[in-house]
DNA sequence: TTGTAAGCGTTATCAT
DNA sequence: ATGATAACGCTTACAA
């Protein structure tokens, strides 16, 4: 264990602890040789500040926390990734906490951050969160917050979100650019912001092109495998020719029940999925889908949280844009030939 | 921000501060009405523990570090979650930096973590990592270390490690044992220990089988689809029936060219990938694959970490069993009415 | 069962 | 440019 201090080094070299804490800490007035020989002694005793001595004393911490439902979904962990690397670069440790979806685990990770006088937070929030009291509550205790993907409207401090309601525009304008006239519609939960938005980039996108919105067509709480399979047949039956999915599970299981009723894709249906998950370039047929840019929304939430911590802003509401990647499910202009 | 002490509760409540520390930290030897009146007294004043004072005095952490290449690959983000709800129920907080693949990062994340005193440290290296000195070091100064995944041999401390050479023996038994005769290998840099693993097994298993090695069909560096791709018709022009790989995606390359030459699969080739990333079950047709386990990597890695904080054992070397996940790309017994 | 008092390692405020 | 001293908030012998 190192228990080396800055008491040792100045012992060794005749000076005192205050001056050894500057010349650490990079104070201007200290002499150049008095730094270099207690950066010297510093390496040669294996000398390592104590960043909890160093944190009570001055009240300032260098670490963050970021609280998200899980970390092994790819986009969360793309998202920490980019934060991390610059948070990192900014001089910050970072804590990370899993919310496994609940709202018990959510607070007790709040309450750990907090605990540890984290400089700042970035929260996306568990769907089991319904009211994100403890989340305001903190903020109003003065905490610096951004809030990301899944957000609290309304609340103080910063947000950084998709523009669902964009990308589902876009996608269901793709289909019906490429001639689809029957869109059916996969949404999650319409509880959530999230999926309520893109479902009015659905219907903005209909209306725009004056197609009528049919509610027979459009299948709720379509977000896994099975459903998106089972809705498919439904959607099949009611006489869709395209389908815009909320995610991409669901989309992959509606293209499970075209290939296996041999309907041609993308000639005689289309299909466009969301989150580009990675599976869905490395099927066949490769699925288009709305890339949700996790890695602009890490770097984003970062360097909001650092202007935050910098007083740099009170709060700001950033929105990262989505990006309609076009692939063979939806692509009739250029794979009808197929 | 939360300025609430021990002091302000005992200042309230007409008592010193050392009770206040008792009652709140659970000594028993502490009036149970002294107990309640405290830990009332805390909540209405918005008291937290300052983690920082109190690690600085007691010099114990409720801290651990776990270092990884990458957050954002889903073998290591199932590791770290799996490892984090452990240690989470233990009372620790977890600090997750990465290494970026190179060695300097992980030098620093070192340093961030021995200098905010964490009480251990999970580990699995970067591929730029080359000697592990600076992880030798800091296990020699006393800091609790757990390498998992990618580990320097010989070095103190535990490590939890998957049996490559078991994994890739029986993927190439299982081949072997569907008739296959000419099964060549894609592996991954030889230098790498893990990889020379799995080339000892798939050697073992031909020896085994009284089949010859062949290195015309032995592909290192084949790890990424494009080199799957180009390797596979070197593999079919040198006679080739069947490919075990250390990867899933140059095994997702192969599965590209077989297919793009009409190939069939599994009738006339197989062919078994490694790391059953996500997407092998969901492509056409699903890829075999050898399962890591990352979760119970993850959980062994947190456990072993705990024990070794608590003095239980000074280092042990603990293996997770790969399991053989059959799919249709090798199944010739099963698929081949098809 | 509770109080007293010292100290963990650092930094900030004086003073020199 | 450096030294002396106090203090950050907590825990822990030791005493009572």
């Amino acid at each position: 264990m190192t228990n080396v201090t800055i008491i040792d080094i100045a012992e060794a070299l005749g000076i005192t602890p205050s001056t050894v804490s500057r010349a650490l800490s990079g104070n201007p007035y200290v002499k150049e040789s008095t730094r270099e020989a207690v950066r010297a002694k510093a390496r040669e005793l294996g000398y390592e500040r104590n960043v909890h001595a160093s944190n009570l004393r001055s009240g300032k911490t260098h670490t963050v926390g970021i609280i998200v439902p899980r970390i092994d979904r790819q986009f969360f962990s793309s998202i920490i990734s980019a934060a991390e690397s610059i948070l990192d670069e900014a001089g910050f440790s970072v804590i990370i906490c899993q919310s496994h979806e609940n709202e018990e685990d959510e607070i007790s990770a709040l309450k750990t951050l907090t605990e540890s006088r984290v400089g700042g937070i970035m929260v996306s929030h568990a769907t089991g969160s319904r009211s994100g009291s403890h989340i305001l509550e903190a903020m109003n205790r003065g905490i610096k917050m951004v809030q990301f993907d899944r957000v609290f409207p309304g609340f103080p401090g910063s947000s950084v979100t998709n523009d669902d309601f964009a990308g589902a525009y876009n996608a269901t304008m793709h289909l019906i650019g490429n001639g689809y006239t029957r869109i059916g519609a996969f949404t999650g939960p319409l509880g959530t912001n999230m999926f309520l938005n893109r479902y009015e980039g659905y219907k903005a996108a209909l209306t725009e092109a004056g197609l009528p919105l049919d509610e027979d067509i459009v299948f709720e709480n379509s977000i896994v495998r099975e459903t998106g399979y089972a809705n498919a047949a439904k959607a099949v039956e009611r006489g869709c020719d395209a389908l815009y999915s909320s995610g991409d599970y669901s989309a992959l299981g509606a293209l499970d029940f075209l290939k296996e009723k041999g309907i041609r894709i993308p000639q005689d249906f289309g299909i466009v999925g969301t989150a580009n998950e990675a599976f869905t370039s490395l099927i066949s047929p490769a699925l288009s889908s709305t890339e949700q840019n996790p890695v602009e929304i890490g770097k984003k939430a970062a360097l909001a949280l650092l202007r935050l911590m910098n007083n740099e802003t009170s709060g700001e509401n950033l929105v990262v844009d989505t990006e309609l990647i076009i692939r063979e499910s939806s692509d009739r202009k250029h794979f009808a030939k197929k």
